[in-house]
DNA sequence: TATGAATGAGTTTTCATTCAT
DNA sequence: GATGAATGAAAACTCATTCAT
């Protein structure tokens, strides 16, 4: 009869949603865990759904098939890495240099704090290689922290406290091939080197 | 009756051993290209034997289980890895910075040439956070290229060509994380930056 | 307190039952147009709910399952069938024989205009073998057809236009039999043969 | 080494084959069966593999899935239909007629010992509104019908027992319509007629 | 040695049905 | 009345492994 929403219905819809967007959230939370404790390859629609403690059935009332999961885990693990722990202020106060050796401090903390960030993202980074949907999620997380060190980079030398000889862009690269390289180094060989001696080395590399 | 082995049985011993040997070869390397293809979650014993032209109960013939056929593959892997091509020639000849140079381009050149290398190399890395029988071959690939780079490098100091401050072992990592950081990086974002622009800025961290 | 329904219950029951009622209906007609286009083979209760514009649940509120969906489509197609196209008038004035062709004609283009009461009707003639509950309904359109045509038929011999020595039990029978078998033999041999031939050999087999 | 079969592999080839054929038509009679017995609607692999006697893997180990059980279906179907009981002999010495009467019989007959025959066809003819892949195959039927019939027909105009002014192909098309419908009509209405009235008007039909 | 056949134990997915709101 | 959420039971299909030959 009455086709306007009310606003009963308005705050039950809300209520609604909400509690859709906390069993969605449950169930990418337990795929994440899962990708990152057994890898893609031991995961199971079965172990998400009961970690999540609903029904096999539950998960596929939330999410059509095992592969519609994905999607939820990259923007889960794009979220994560969105909000950083607070640590290492980057305050505007602190100098180019100084941001850029907290970016790698906040990088390492979250490595020791969440491991599971970087186990899940390689596992997505080697899916990426055949599953092409995957990219575009994985370019912008590589952007935007470019962007980001880009942007610290051409300050640093702007304020002639970097290299003037220095490509932003290029240097910006070339410091997430050091993070990336070194997390994955780690894997293998976890005893190799200090991340404190590798910050020196990126140093050298920007001042003068 | 006869127990000691007469040349004729050695003969067909090892005939039979050769077979098997080839047999077994064969199907390590189509295991080792469909991990390279598919990645370790679709690997399928099914493929694997029928890549190598073989029934699937021949494989479980040689292998016991899928399980067993992975010592196999990393050995695979470990073999390619230890028989570059023969290409940047790093010869006695050639000066210690020659040699970091050739083994940086020789590694792209074999990244070019052989990419499945690289990707199941990850796979293996990533696996071996599970699966900890991997990591004793996984670190020994690891230190078999550390000491090769340690030893040009202690050469390079020693000949007055590096700068005298350097620690062989910290730097040899360091060329380690730099190669891994840029391989693992192009996956997701393939046109960021050259490698010979990589080889630029070791060279300014190894010259005094 | 008082019991006995006051005039507004009466129009709010009416209006309530009113209602219950098109919202059967229009499940019914959902699954009776589910049937037609994937026979019972594929049909879901879901698809019936969804296409009714209504929550799977409502669809258990008016009925308590999918079987009991069953004789409701039963009903509905007896009703379809019941009121014919208001084409080739078979009025009093007409002849016995004028009225035999115009129920051909007018099963014909009622085949044209929905041929789905036909494809609706074989499954559920088919259904009949393992479901003997939807016999009696089956039955008893085969009988009000069969009555229809026999006393057609009856009144022609009367008026002595037929064969007296028809059984007019008998020949409705195989007037119906006739008709059964041109509509089912369209669905594999469409190009077979054309209606109106079939009406000439009836016409032969009516008339003197 | 030698990969010329010899006639032991042969032999055995011979034999394996044959167990794959016996296992392939068990479990399609079965399926056979089981949709005779159930319908399309409840055929489940599970029943059809337990009615053969192995596991349901082994059924896909067959037939990739339960859809490819279906041509298999259809050709049994068109096997048994092929190969009809040595009843009503329709030799060379009887007459057209009686070769038309024996068909009719013979037909009726079948239907007596297997109408399972009966009830997979007609589910087949349902289904292939929906699924064309099946209507070659009953299409193909119904032209090997129609042949046969329109020979005997030719051959009793020929002859001058029938009447000069039929043609063939439109008799033989109505013969099929009326077998056909009679045994629709038999499902919903098994007490309305006999068949041997139908063959009296079909008699009516040929002769002069 | 090699293989076709077979299978137990899972794996994802489906679906009719129920229930709290 | 109506619905979103939830689920048990079962569906089709998969896969590593075994076994007789």
């Amino acid at each position: 009869m009455n086709e306007t929403p009310t606003r009963q219905d308005e705050q039950r819809d809300g209520r609604r949603s909400a509690h859709r967007d906390e069993r969605c959230r449950s169930l990418l939370l337990a795929a994440y865990q899962l990708i990152a404790e057994k890898g893609f390859e031991h995961l199971r629609t079965r172990d998400v759904a009961s970690r999540a403690g609903v029904n096999i059935a539950t998960l596929h009332y939330y999410f059509a098939s095992k592969e519609d999961l994905i999607p939820g885990v990259v923007d889960h693990l794009l979220h994560e890495f969105s909000t950083p722990p607070a640590a290492h202020s980057e305050s505007d106060t602190t100098t180019p240099l100084d941001q850029v050796r907290a970016m790698f401090l906040t990088t390492h903390d979250r490595f020791q704090a969440k491991p599971e960030l970087f186990t899940v993202l390689s596992e997505l980074v080697l899916r990426s290689l055949r599953d092409t949907s995957l990219r575009p999620a994985l370019q912008r997380l590589d952007e935007g922290w470019h962007l980001y060190l880009q942007r610290i980079i051409a300050d640093g030398i702007h304020q002639r406290l970097f290299r003037g000889d220095l490509d932003p862009e290029d240097m910006a690269t070339k410091l997430i091939i050091l993070i990336k390289g070194f997390f994955f180094h780690q894997i293998t060989s976890p005893d190799g080197i200090d991340f404190h001696q590798i910050l020196n080395d990126v140093e050298s590399l920007l001042l003068p």
